[in-house]
RNA sequence: CGGGAUGUGGCUCAGCUUGGUAGAGCGCUUGACUGGGGGUCAAGAGGUCGUGGGUUCAAAUCCCGCCAUCCCGACCA
C-alpha cells in the first residue's frame, strides 16, 4: 500500500485486497496461534445476525437446538469407514487430560454425526420418535494447512443440523428442505446470489449418500461454497445402531440428513459486496443500518445539531417496522474526527445509509441520506425521513442481490465450449462454466488437474441451460448430464 | 512437508552492503485553532531491534541454530 489510507484496489491483487477489508473493517484481527482468528465485535455483530434468521428459519421447519461435546472419542470417528478416511488429516486429538495420558485420545470435534448419531441410537426406539429434528450451533476445528480470514480457519463457529427419518423419501425431503432454506438466507439476507445442486461424488460429503450445496461466485469469480446439506442414508446409522421399530413390527435403521453453514459466510458476504472503499453489509445483516453524521462550527449549532439529531435517531428507534424490529441507528457525536475522516471510516465499515446532518439542513428541515452501495446523496425532509430510510433500506437490500446476481450472469459461460477455451478462461479471468459431463470420474479429476476448476455443482433445474449441452467438455462422449464448473475456494 | 521472502515503537517501513548516539511516516496522549469528503500547529508518551548462541573493545548490522509470520505448491467448509 503506497497510500495508506487506500485500500489495495481488487482488480491489482483481490486476495490482498481481502485481507485488508477484513482487518481495517475490523471484522477479524489474527490470534497469536497460527490458523486461528478472533471474530472483532463488528464481524461477530453480522454472525449474530446470521443466527438470528437463521435460528428462526430452523425454528420454523421444526428443528431444536441442543449442544453436543467439543470431545469425541477416537473410536467414534473410526465406526464409519468413509467418514474416518475424510477426515483422519485434519483432526486435532487430545491425548492428554489431567496430567497425565488418556486411555482413549479424545478428537476435538470437526463435524458431530458421529456423537450425535450415538445419541439418537439411545432417544429413538419407536417410528413415533421420529423425525427428530436437532440442531446445534457450535465451533469445530479442522486442522487445515493454509488458512484464511472467515474462509478456512483451523476452528470455525458453524451451525450442524442433524435429523433422523423413517424413510429414506422422508430424509431426502429434509435434505433439500434446508438447501432450500440456506438459499432463502443467502439471497435474502446476504444478498448474495447462489446456484444449488448436487455435489459429485468425488466432492461430497465423506460418509453421504448425496451432497448438495449452494454456491456463491465472488468478485474474482471463483465459486465459494456457502452451505452445503447432506442425505447421509443409513450410513450412521448401521454404524451407530440407531434403529426404530416401523409401523408394521419389524426393525429398521434410521435415516439421516445433516448441513450446515459457518462464519465462512461472513468471508462470503464481503468478496460478493465489498469495493475498493471497504466492506458493504446489507442492510438485514448490518449491526448498524444508519449512522448518523453531525456537522458542526460553533459551539452554539452544535448545541442545536446534536438535539436534532439525537431527536432523529429516537424517532428512527422508534418506528415499528414488522418483523424485521428496530432500526438500527448510531450517531457519531466524536468531537475529534472532521465529518469527512467519518464518512471515510463508515464507508470501510460498510454501514448501508448514513445521514449528514449540519446547519445548513436545520435551516431547510432535512437530512441528507447516502446509499453506501451507490454513494448517491439524496435530501429528505424532516417529516419523511422514517419512512424515506426505511424504504431506502429495502431498496438498497434488493439492489444489491440484483447488482451479485448481474454480475454473476456476466461471468458465467453456456453453451458450447470447447475444451480450449475452457482452459483459457480458467487460466484467465475465471467464470461459472455450464457445460456438458460424461459422468466420470476420469475426466472430472484431469479437468482439475489441468485447470485447477471442480465441479461446483450439477445444477438443480431452475439453474440449468435452456438447451442442455450434448457432450462433454472433456472427452467429448455423450454428456450424461450438465456441471457447473469453476475454481473453487 | 518442499521452494521463496520477512521479523526494528500500536501499524507500515528505513537503517544492515562498509559494526560505533535507534530513526521516519501514520496512529496514540494533551492543548489550541478547525469542522458539508481523510485538518493545522505546539508539546509529549512509546522500542530487551523475533529468539538462543558465536565473532569483536563494540552487534539492529557479520556467522550459526531455533521460532514465528506471509507468499507459492501437495490437503480442504
Amino acid at each position: 500500500m503506497s497510500d495508506d489510507k487506500k485500500l489495495t484496489p481488487r482488480a491489482t491483487d483481490f486476495s490482498a485486497w481481502y485481507n485488508e477489508v477484513v482487518l481495517r473493517a475490523e471484522l477479524a484481527d489474527y490470534s497469536p496461534v497460527r490458523g486461528c482468528m478472533v471474530i472483532r465485535p463488528d464481524g461477530y455483530g453480522i454472525w449474530e445476525r446470521m443466527q438470528r434468521a437463521l435460528d428462526d428459519m430452523f425454528k420454523a421447519t421444526g428443528h431444536r437446538n441442543a449442544y453436543f461435546p467439543l470431545f469425541i472419542p477416537e473410536s467414534f470417528l473410526t465406526k464409519e469407514a468413509e467418514h474416518v478416511e475424510g477426515f483422519a488429516p485434519e483432526l486435532a486429538i487430545v491425548t492428554h487430560g489431567g496430567g497425565k495420558a488418556l486411555e482413549e485420545p479424545l478428537v476435538v470435534r470437526p463435524t458431530s454425526e458421529t456423537v450425535i448419531y450415538a445419541m439418537f441410537a439411545k432417544w429413538v426406539q419407536s417410528h413415533r420418535d421420529l423425525p427428530l429434528l436437532i440442531n446445534q450451533w457450535a465451533n469445530v476445528v479442522r486442522w487445515e494447512m493454509r488458512t484464511r480470514l472467515f474462509l478456512r480457519t483451523l476452528e470455525f463457529l458453524w451451525q450442524e443440523g442433524h435429523t433422523a427419518h423413517a424413510t429414506h423419501d422422508e430424509a431426502e425431503e429434509e435434505t433439500r428442505r434446508m438447501l432450500g432454506v440456506y438459499r432463502t438466507f443467502m439471497e435474502g439476507w446476504m444478498a448474495m446470489p447462489v446456484v444449488t445442486g448436487q455435489k459429485s461424488e468425488s466432492e461430497k460429503f465423506a460418509g453421504a449418500l448425496r451432497t448438495f450445496s449452494c454456491e456463491a461466485m465472488m468478485q474474482d469469480n471463483k465459486a465459494l461454497q456457502a452451505g452445503t446439506s447432506h442425505n447421509l442414508g443409513q450410513n450412521f446409522a448401521k454404524a451407530f445402531d440407531l434403529k426404530f421399530q416401523t409401523e408394521s413390527g419389524g426393525t429398521d435403521y434410521a435415516w439421516n440428513t445433516s448441513w450446515g453453514v459457518s462464519t465462512r459466510l461472513i468471508g462470503g458476504l464481503i468478496m460478493t459486496h465489498g469495493d475498493d472503499v471497504g466492506v458493504r453489509i446489507p442492510p438485514r445483516l448490518a449491526p448498524t443500518e444508519v449512522v448518523i453524521v453531525p456537522i458542526w462550527r460553533a459551539d452554539e449549532e452544535k448545541t442545536r445539531v446534536l438535539e436534532t439529531a439525537n431527536q432523529i435517531r429516537t424517532d428512527l428507534e422508534n418506528r415499528q417496522r414488522g418483523t424485521e424490529g428496530r432500526v438500527r441507528v448510531h450517531l457519531d457525536a466524536r468531537e475529534n474526527m472532521k465529518p469527512g475522516a467519518k464518512y471515510y471510516e463508515w464507508e470501510m465499515r460498510g454501514v448501508p445509509v448514513r445521514m449528514e446532518l449540519g446547519p445548513r439542513d436545520l435551516t431547510n428541515q432535512q437530512a441528507v441520506l447516502v446509499r453506501r452501495d451507490t454513494k448517491e446523496k439524496t435530501p429528505v425532509a424532516f417529516a419523511e425521513l422514517g419512512v424515506a430510510v426505511e424504504r431506502l433500506l429495502d431498496v438498497i437490500q434488493q439492489d444489491m442481490l440484483n447488482t451479485a446476481k448481474e454480475r454473476r450472469e456476466q461471468n458465467s459461460l453456456r453453451g458450447n465450449i470447447t475444451y480450449e477455451k475452457f482452459r483459457e478462461v480458467m487460466a484467465g479471468e475465471g467464470a461459472f462454466v455450464y457445460a456438458g459431463w460424461c459422468g466420470g470420474d476420469a475426466c472430472e479429476a484431469q479437468i482439475k488437474e489441468e485447470t485447477k476448476a471442480t465441479i461446483r455443482v450439477l445444477p438443480d433445474e431452475e439453474f440449468r441451460s435452456p438447451e442442455a449441452p450434448t457432450h462433454c467438455l472433456r472427452c467429448g462422449q455423450p454428456a450424461t448430464t450438465e456441471a457447473v464448473w469453476a475454481k473453487a475456494y
